[in-house]
DNA sequence: CTTATTTAGGTCAGGATGTGTCCTCAATCG
DNA sequence: CGATTGAGGACACATCCTGACCTAAATAAG
């Protein structure tokens, strides 16, 4: 028995975020200790910066608030999963611009994570939601494994899935992981190729750490994302294409993230939007959503494919009984 | 400087999450002790139950591997920015069924979330993807202050639009927030009617903790679900869509969550759908999103709107100056 | 194989620290 | 006003923590 007080301080932080209001004799018969300890305990809180409030008098006690700094956050099981599903999504999500930071928790909770409460996200992950229309789909399994490998200059094995469609094995010392656009890529360099290469995690399967440990290069760039912009920014969406709303850009442009595209006004009650992507259907969707009006400039194939969808939605409609 | 070693070991813990390999002489330094004391720590971290690995040999240090238990998670401002930003999107996902877990852990997050941190959260939010079409949608904000009253007994006052659209003010005892289907609701003892309520969560406005506590009352239930449940069963949607999908029932099964509806197989190739939902913009999309041809035999309003969206498309790709 | 590096951990001495008991004060609620 | 609850000083005692020093074991590189 020896640091039972530093566990003990754990032990008393836990509580004091499991509850609001803790009256001192309580806390002082959870813990086996006398009033006056649990009263230093508290001190000692304070003085590590993490401000316990007290209240004097009947239904008097002790409440954390919120504090300058975090402090150590006690997760029980669920409340851990809980949290791993959320950076799952908040890294998957490509919106707020949190995600490489959603990563890096993720990267730090996974590593503590105990193996049955793994078990339970992975299966938790699974059963998530899978859009109707997907894009390409990250793996946020795939993301942790490696934004770990970056961390800890870890060498990479996987396969990949070039544009072309042609596959091929790949040994890399990872750099970055890089969110850009809806996407994310990996800055890496080459070890067969003796060269840096941007892959997109999508395309990827199966990366595993080999275990073997590399010192860092310096990428040939200012930083990481200015790397993948100049490498992507040859190849951007399949299609691209090019709108008139009928309705005010403001109207507009609070419900389009960023992302997914740029809204200009033309008039008053028009604007024009620009998107693009690789999957039409996603594509007719995304304009179709906004619930407005509009004339297709471009592509082609967006118009057809609009007209098909149009025909499919007569003859469903059609098919009812009453006209 | 008298709880140093509390301290300490929190550091250490904290080191330890923030990268995998850590040589004991580098600890030393950065904590300002001697290697043996490292040493001890490491010792003292192992039995609290905190796995530490270690290699010895050059290139050798302390790695903190995942236990059986989730230690302490010492977060960097930008990672619990993250995770409750990730929080909120899982509370608000109603797909997984850890909706009323996140909005928990949510809590006990914001509890001691530093102010500053709190505006970026806020910030963010706000910020954050407003889906297109969208059916009413929950404030997490709104979540974490009713979850909050309900772990710590405290009355809430809000605004309330009920179902007919008359508004009224309400001071009420809550009890349980539930997550049921897409939405969530709140299940409490309405003071000034002397009686059981549940409130959708979409409808309140400016919930508010007064402050007052109150002394928790049995619920008239079973549980706090089977209440809810039993309170709304005479209220679903506004719209129930029966449609026959023109492809096999695997195929679909798959790509929608149960909670958007049921399918039943009819033939190797076709299949019935339900799904129901108070915006017929939102039902629309959602069928028409699948990508598989389809009928509609309910209900008429449906039929209508697909028809007039058709029409929409049509008219958007006939725009196009090439036929 | 040898050597250098790194963790493991025993021992010791001296100072620092944690704890319970006892006490007085201050704040608050009914 | 009285009961309850936190604040915190004083004291004595046991315990613990730390750094210094030492030896052992594992491992990677030459």
């Amino acid at each position: 028995m020896s640091q039972t007080t530093s566990g003990r301080l754990l032990e008393l932080l836990s509580l004091l975020q499991g509850r609001r209001d803790w009256p001192g004799n309580e806390l002082a018969n959870r813990l086996e200790v006398s009033g006056r300890t649990i009263r230093r305990d508290i001190e000692r809180l304070r003085q590590l910066g993490y401000p316990v409030e007290s209240i004097t008098g009947p239904a008097g006690g002790y409440r954390l608030r919120a504090g300058s700094a975090m402090p150590p956050l006690l997760l029980d099981d669920d409340e851990a999963i809980a949290i791993a599903v959320g950076l799952r999504t908040a890294a998957r999500a490509s919106v707020t611009g949190i995600e490489e930071t959603a990563v890096r928790a993720l990267v730090k909770l996974e590593q503590v994570l105990p193996a049955h409460l793994r078990r339970r996200v992975g299966a938790l992950g699974s059963a998530t939601f899978t859009p109707p229309v997907e894009g390409p789909t990250v793996n946020p399994q795939h993301l942790t494994v490696i934004a770990t490998a970056c961390r800890d200059s870890e060498c990479l094995r996987f396969g990949y899935r070039s544009r072309d469609g042609t596959g091929s094995r790949r040994e890399v010392e990872p750099h970055s992981l890089v969110n850009h656009g809806r996407r994310w890529y990996l800055a890496a360099w080459d070890r067969r190729r003796q060269d840096w290469r941007t892959f997109r995690i999508d395309r990827l399967a199966a990366p595993a750490s080999t275990g073997v440990r590399f010192t860092p290069r310096q990428l040939p760039a200012k930083d990481a994302v200015a790397y993948v912009q100049q490498s992507i920014k040859t190849a951007p969406n399949r299609f691209e294409a090019v709108v008139t709303l009928h309705a005010a850009a403001e109207e507009i442009t609070s419900r389009v993230p960023v992302y997914w595209g740029t809204i200009e006004p033309v008039d008053e009650h028009t604007c024009r939007y620009r998107t693009g992507d690789d999957d039409l259907r996603w594509l007719a969707l995304r304009i179709a959503m906004l619930g407005v009006d509009f004339d297709v400039h471009e592509p082609p194939e967006l118009a057809e494919h609009l007209r098909a969808l149009a025909l499919r939605l007569t003859r469903a409609a059609g098919s009812q009984r009453r006209a």
